[in-house]
DNA sequence: TGTGCCGGGGG
DNA sequence: CCCCCGGCACA
C-alpha cells in the first residue's frame, strides 16, 4: 500500500455532515461517501468548536456512538495536529484527479477552510476508513441514501460537490458484511483512548489532542485486511490515555480501553489472540496485572490471564498447556487501578512505550517468532512509517510507528536486507503492493528458488564438463552453487543475466597466451569454472 | 572497449 | 559430447 496513494486516496473523502463542501468549491469535495452513514446528531452548526458527536448508523448491531471531543478549536492552529491536517490537505489538492477510481472509503475530514468561521485545522475530526474496494459500493449506496436524506438546502451543495463513483463496481452481499464489519471496528478504533501512544501521556494536553486526532485518523483508515490488527491494537490496554476530560473519558473507557477492559475489544480480539477471558468491568476500583516483560507494558484484568500471557508469549510456551511452575508470577506485577482515572494509572505505568504495535506477543525482543507479526506489520510501506502525514496510510505501520519507532524499524528493514530483497523482488510481493500481506508470505514464496535455478543449473553443467580437467577446482565450484541455490543472489533476475563476477577469471589471470590454461569453460567462452565468486 | 558468458552451431 | 563462435550485457 502505497502511502502517497492512500494519502491521494484520502483526500477525496466525505466531509462528515457536509460542512465544508462549500470549502471545495471547485474541487472534488465529496467523491464518495465511504462510511456507511456518519451522522451528526444534533445542531449542525457550520463549525463546531465545542464536543461533536457523530454516530455510525450502519446497521444495528453495529452502531456505534463516536463521541469526538472538539475542544478550543481556535488557537489550536499550530498543534501537531492542527499542522498535519493542514499538511494534509494540501497533499491531497495536487492528487485530486487522479483519486476516483478506486474505492477509497470514506473519509469523514476536517477540511481546514481558513476563511470559514475562522475554523482551524485542529479542530476537526478524522474519520478516515480506508477499506480499498470493499466500502466502495457501500458508498455508493450510501451516497444515493444520503442525496435523498438530505434537506434541500444542504442537498445543493452535495450534489454541486458530488462526483460520481466509477459504476464499474458491482455491490454485493458479501461485500457488505465486510464494510459493516470494518465499520465496526473502525468505530472502535476511532477511540482516541485506545489508540494513544505512551509518549502522548506526557504531552500537554493541546498537544495530545492533536495526537489523537492524527492516530485517530490513521487508525480508521486501515484496509480491510488489517482490521484484525487494529482490533488487536486494541488488545493491548497499557496504552496510555490522554488525560480526557472526564465526560469524554468516562464514554470512552467503557468501550474501549483494551481488551481487558473494553468488551468490544475483547470480542474483536479475542478470536484472534491467546487471551479470550471475558472480562467485565465496573465502575470503581480494579485490580490489574501488569506484564513487567522489557517492552511489554501488558495489562490484564487476571492474573490468570496475564499468567497466560506470560507464560505464552514470554517463555514461549504452549498455550494449551496449562502447566505453570509459577515463574509467570515474576513477569507481573498488581496493580490497583480506579477506573475513573484508569487513563491516568495507565500512563504513569508506562513510561516506556507500550507494546501496541501490533500483536504484543510477537514483539518482545526475547520472542523469536518475529515472522507471524511481520506479515502483519509489513502490511504497509515501510516508507511512511514516520511519516504522520500517513493520516491514510495503512494503519499497521502507522500504529507500530506511533508507538514504537524501534519495532516498526525492525520489520520493516526486513525485506531491505540482502536475502530478503532478493526474495521480495522476487514474488512481486513487495511491500509496495499493498497485498495486506506483505513479508510473510514473500518469505514462503517459492519463486524465489526458481529464479536462482538457472544461473546454478548452467554452472552444474558446466562443471560436469570441466570436471575432467579440474576435479578440485569443479567441486568447489560446484558446493558454491549449491549453496548459491539456497541464498540466491539478490539481484537475479529472471530473464536477466546473472552478474558478472568480481573475481578473476582464467582470460585475465592466464591471459590469451596461455589459453590453453584456461579452464575449458573460459575456452569454450562459458561461464568460468575456475574462478567462481 | 575489454570481459564474461549465453545461445547456438558444427563435427 | 567436444569445441567453437556470434553476440549481448556490463564495467
Amino acid at each position: 500500500m502505497d502511502s502517497r496513494y492512500m494519502l491521494e486516496k484520502s483526500s477525496v473523502g466525505t466531509r462528515v455532515g457536509g460542512t465544508d463542501f462549500n470549502c471545495r468549491a471547485g474541487r472534488s469535495v465529496l467523491r464518495d461517501a465511504r462510511v456507511p452513514t456518519v451522522e451528526r446528531s444534533g445542531p449542525m452548526p457550520a463549525y463546531t468548536h465545542g464536543p461533536v458527536l457523530y454516530k455510525f448508523v450502519m446497521d444495528a448491531s453495529s452502531a456505534a456512538d463516536v463521541k469526538s471531543e472538539r475542544s478550543s478549536s481556535k488557537g489550536n492552529g499550530l498543534s501537531p495536529g492542527g499542522r498535519i491536517l493542514h499538511d494534509m490537505e494540501k497533499t491531497g489538492l495536487g492528487d485530486q484527479k487522479d483519486s476516483g477510481s478506486s474505492g477509497i472509503l470514506k473519509r469523514a475530514s476536517p477540511t481546514h477552510c481558513p476563511g470559514i468561521n475562522g475554523q482551524l485545522p485542529g479542530g476537526f475530526m478524522h474519520l478516515d476508513i480506508s477499506n480499498p474496494g470493499k466500502q466502495a459500493e457501500l458508498a455508493s449506496s450510501f451516497r444515493a441514501a444520503q442525496v435523498q436524506n438530505v434537506p434541500p438546502s444542504e442537498r445543493q451543495s452535495l450534489s454541486s460537490s458530488h462526483i460520481p463513483v466509477p459504476r464499474n463496481r458491482k455491490p454485493s452481499g458479501h461485500a457488505d458484511k465486510e464494510v459493516m464489519a470494518a465499520t465496526v471496528l473502525t468505530s472502535l478504533s476511532t477511540s482516541p483512548l485506545v489508540l494513544y501512544p505512551s509518549s502522548a501521556s506526557t504531552v500537554p494536553e493541546p498537544a495530545s489532542r492533536a495526537w489523537k486526532e492524527v492516530l485517530s485518523a490513521s487508525y480508521s483508515s486501515s484496509t480491510s485486511g488489517n482490521w484484525s490488527w487494529d482490533a488487536s491494537d486494541q488488545s493491548v490496554p497499557s496504552t496510555p490515555s490522554p488525560p480526557l476530560s472526564n465526560d469524554t473519558n468516562k464514554s470512552f473507557l467503557l468501550s474501549s480501553q483494551g481488551d481487558d477492559v473494553s468488551e468490544d475489544a475483547t470480542e474483536s480480539t479475542h478470536f484472534m489472540f491467546e487471551d479470550p477471558i471475558p472480562r467485565k468491568r465496573k465502575n470503581s476500583m480494579k485490580v490489574m496485572f501488569k506484564c513487567l516483560w522489557k517492552n511489554c507494558e501488558k495489562v490484564l484484568s487476571t492474573s490468570s490471564g496475564i499468567q497466560r500471557h506470560i507464560r505464552t508469549v514470554h517463555l514461549g510456551r504452549n498455550n494449551d498447556s496449562d502447566y505453570s511452575d509459577g515463574e509467570e508470577d515474576f513477569y507481573y506485577s498488581e496493580i490497583e487501578v480506579n477506573m475513573d482515572s484508569l487513563t491516568e494509572g495507565l500512563s504513569s505505568l508506562t513510561p516506556t512505550s507500550p507494546t501496541t504495535a501490533g500483536p504484543p506477543p510477537v514483539f518482545p525482543p526475547p520472542l523469536t517468532d518475529v515472522p507471524h507479526s511481520e506479515h502483519i506489520n509489513m502490511t504497509g510501506s515501510q516508507s511512511h512509517a514516520p511519516t504522520l502525514l500517513s493520516q491514510s496510510a495503512p494503519s499497521t505501520l502507522c500504529h507500530i510507528r506511533t508507538d514504537h519507532a524501534y519495532q516498526a524499524t525492525a520489520p520493516v528493514s526486513i525485506p531491505v536486507g540482502p536475502e530478503l530483497a532478493g526474495l521480495d523482488s522476487g514474488n512481486g510481493t513487495g511491500p509496495g503492493t499493498g497485498t495486506g500481506n506483505g513479508i510473510s508470505v514473500s518469505w514462503q514464496s517459492p519463486p524465489v528458488i526458481f529464479k536462482g535455478v538457472p544461473g546454478p543449473v548452467t554452472h552444474v553443467r558446466t562443471v560436469s564438463i570441466g570436471e575432467k580437467r579440474q576435479p578440485a577446482a569443479n567441486t568447489h565450484t560446484t558446493v558454491n552453487k549449491n549453496h548459491a541455490l539456497v541464498t540466491p543472489p539478490a539481484k537475479s533476475t529472471p530473464g536477466t543475466r546473472k552478474p558478472r563476477g568480481e573475481a578473476k577469471k582464467c582470460r585475465k589471470v592466464y591471459g590469451m597466451e596461455k589459453r590453453d590454461m584456461w579452464c575449458t569453460a573460459c575456452r569454450w567462452k562459458k561461464a568460468c569454472q575456475r574462478f567462481t565468486d
